[in-house]
RNA sequence: GGAGGAAUGGCAGAGUGGUCGAAUGCGGCGGUCUUGAAAACCGUUGACCGUUCCGCGGUCCGGGGGUUCGAAUCCCUCUUCCUCCGCCA
């Protein structure tokens, strides 16, 4: 969320700037300013009272200490009302902070000076394009026939044991997902990011840190008799790991990457779109983590960005980098770039990474701070994260594109980790 | 799952009702000494909020609640960890 400190500040600039978001914050950022003051007030209040009866304990227990039990309980007498109003004030202190929360958790992340207005994906911008398009044979099959055909994936399997949605990898399909896997995790490594095999489950804090709590509550699947998520990406475990932490300015930039399936509902989606593996319930994906000081967290962004395209590049998908518009923007996003590959049989455009910087947005929820060098104060951290990368639509796309008549060929580079040329 | 024990500052570890945000040690930072370093010595060393902001006030001793004029200290509850038993990948 954003800092008050910011919003009394900027007020107006907040406002201005979630236009871009198609975001009208007027009317909230008015009610976090007049709940911001009455807060205030209420612990000025609060505190000043609070003072008074500090005081008198100690005066009434200085009395007792000298023997004078008549003054002391004399004083005593005196506390009660003292006692009955702080009750009364902290009570309404706590209600206007938790007041002041849920409407402060209501504003999106401002958009970056670089995003560009729009209100859907038709009016995001193509930063860059690569890759070959492939010329296909005729007959060319969508990738759900091909899974079936070579016996990769069984969807109908995973209907039978779970329900839409979670397909079941089999033989060379399952082999396949094990070496995308291992062949990204090998490549973040090796770009300095630090392996984590984190939990798959998280509690509510950590779907708070991250955004995914209050608001997107529906999209995540809920353990109810534990109040625990199942996680809809790594990012909300390897996050949140830097909750309530304070580094210091030379752990940053902290790198992390980790492999985790992936759990979302997607209530709402149906048609085309989630056809075969376009969009599943349960799905595997490495994500990339930063966390980095604020004056260099665009560097970062670029670097990450640059990272993911040359994973893209290795497995010879033509792609596209696309920057989000205002509107088609999470809502804890600063800016990000969408990467695209084509799956040349669907003829689709298919998302396989997103790209982000959060700012200080999500470290303000986690708590996240470093201390600067040489100076006392602690400064908000700027998150980031990106896919590298969702393996579902990678597959599908590695097994339309290139396909042939003999089989599916297989990238050079998933050798060390995938022992066949060729799908058969 | 059953029976006990514990949770204090970066770490270790005192404190069982009254200036305790907390002794002491280690670590960190600054300084004296030194050509430099070590050792020694001196000083300093948590976070958050409010404010009339070089000052003052408030909150925080695992989380939440309670008793009391007053709680790190007493009570309830939750969580986590340790020991023993059972079960188990």
């Amino acid at each position: 969320m954003l800092t008050l400190q910011f919003i009394r500040e900027n007020a107006e600039f907040v406002v201005d700037r979630l236009k871009i978001k198609n975001f009208d914050a007027s009317g909230l950022v008015e009610q976090v300013l007049a709940a911001d003051n009455e807060r205030r007030t209420l612990q000025t209040r609060t505190d000043q009272k609070q003072g008074e009866m500090n005081n008198l304990s100690r005066q009434i227990g200085q009395l007792f200490k000298e023997g004078k039990q008549d003054e002391g309980n004399q004083a005593k007498e005196k506390t009660s009302q003292l006692k009955e109003e702080i009750k009364h004030l902290s009570q309404q202190f706590s209600e206007s902070e938790k007041k002041l929360t849920t409407l402060l958790v209501q504003l999106p992340n401002l958009p970056y000076k670089d995003v560009p207005a729009g209100t859907s994906e038709k009016d995001n911008e193509i930063v860059r394009e690569g890759g070959k398009m492939p010329n296909l044979i005729d007959n060319a099959l969508p990738h759900w026939d091909l899974a079936t055909n070579y016996n990769l994936i069984d969807f109908e399997l995973g209907n039978k044991i779970t329900g839409a949605g979670f397909p079941v990898y089999k033989g060379k399909g399952a082999r396949l997902q094990r070496a995308l896997i291992n062949f990204f995790l090998e490549q973040n490594v090796v770009a300095g990011y630090t392996e984590i095999l984190p939990p798959f489950i998280v509690n509510e804090s950590s779907g708070f840190g991250t955004g995914q709590l209050p608001d997107k509550e529906g999209q995540m699947y809920h353990v109810t008799d534990d109040n625990l998520y199942l996680i809809p990406t790594a990012e909300v475990p390897v996050t949140n790991i830097y909750r309530d932490v304070i580094l210091s300015a030379n752990d940053l930039p902290v790198k992390n990457t980790a492999y985790t399936p992936c759990f979302r509902r997607e209530a709402g989606s149906y048609g085309k779109d989630v056809r075969g593996l376009n969009r599943l319930h349960q799905f595997d994906k490495v994500e990339i983590v930063q966390i980095q000081h604020p004056d260099k967290s665009y560097e970062s962004l670029n670097e990450m960005v640059d990272h993911v395209e040359s994973l893209i590049q290795m497995l010879e998908l033509p792609y596209r980098i696309v920057k989000l518009c205002g509107g088609d923007m999470s809502f804890t996003s600063a800016l990000t770039y969408d990467f695209e590959v084509y799956a040349a049989a669907q003829k689709k455009w298919l998302e396989v990474s997103s790209v982000s910087n959060f700012e200080s947005y999500q470290a303000n929820r986690l708590k996240l701070r470093f201390k600067e060098d040489n100076q006392k104060k602690n400064v908000l951290a700027h998150t980031l994260n990106g896919s590298s990368l969702a393996l579902p639509r990678i597959v599908a796309a590695l097994l339309e594109n290139n396909q042939t008549a003999e089989g599916i060929r297989v990238p050079n580079v998933l050798k060390p980790f995938f022992n066949f040329e060729f799908i058969d």
